[in-house]
DNA sequence: TATAGTACCTCGGCTGTCAAGGTATTGTGT
DNA sequence: ACACAATACCTTGACAGCCGAGGTACTATA
């Protein structure tokens, strides 16, 4: 049913940061690793990836180097750095916080 | 530790339906509700309020009268209406999904 | 030879949050 | 009597994130 990424606002850069935890990638592939992993689900536009590449990279949390493709499109990698690392266990412990918050305020409650 | 609202970004309006479908309530009280049922967790502004009141009631979600004190300051009450049941009930739905799929791309998975 | 896919990117509008400011009334301490 | 805090409402303007729309360049396929 593809939940709007604007529900999720805030976790954009989280969850960038998580998937290159696993290993460097490149944009276009790490959008469909996140549909395909949220089982279509979430659907990061690309003009929101990019936007977060370059909030991330600027904050030091990834950086980028160029693929030597000899075939193929130019494809630029990203890299988790320490700091992102570190961003990403407190964003991480933040969600757990954020979630038992939302379920007190929010789910239904026992009678 | 007081998480930023901006996390939640999407469901505030969520959050002050669900409060509202306990009963009436005003503007002032129901943040400071808000306060105390997350433990402190969720401090949302006045002005974030007031907006998601404006928005809730163009939306037909709540709609809202004045109390008749004849002590104190004057009281705007808010009441849930049928469409904002209807609204909540999705809401809270579209949130089971949102969890579970923050936890696919988000959380820590098994060895 | 055209179309679809890969792969990158920017711009501008829209929406939600919130700091900062305002008004008016009541209760409390000195 | 007077200051101050608390109650209770509200608006404005700046700012940040999302994303539709558009663009470039290359490769594979029908």
């Amino acid at each position: 049913m593809a939940l709007s990424a604007d529900i999720l606002r805030g976790y954009t850069d989280s969850i960038i940061l998580k998937q290159l935890s696993h290993g460097d990638n490149y944009g276009y592939e790490l959008g469909k690793q996140i549909a395909l992993i949220s089982q279509g689900g979430l659907e990061m536009k690309e003009a929101t990836l990019y936007t977060a590449f370059r909030r991330l990279e600027a904050a030091g949390h990834i950086r980028s180097y160029w693929g030597d493709a000899q075939a193929g499109a130019r494809r630029r990698y990203y890299a988790i750095t320490p700091e992102g690392q570190e961003r990403l266990q407190r964003d991480m412990a933040n969600w757990q916080e954020t979630k038992q918050m939302l379920s007190l305020l929010f789910e239904e409650e026992e009678k």
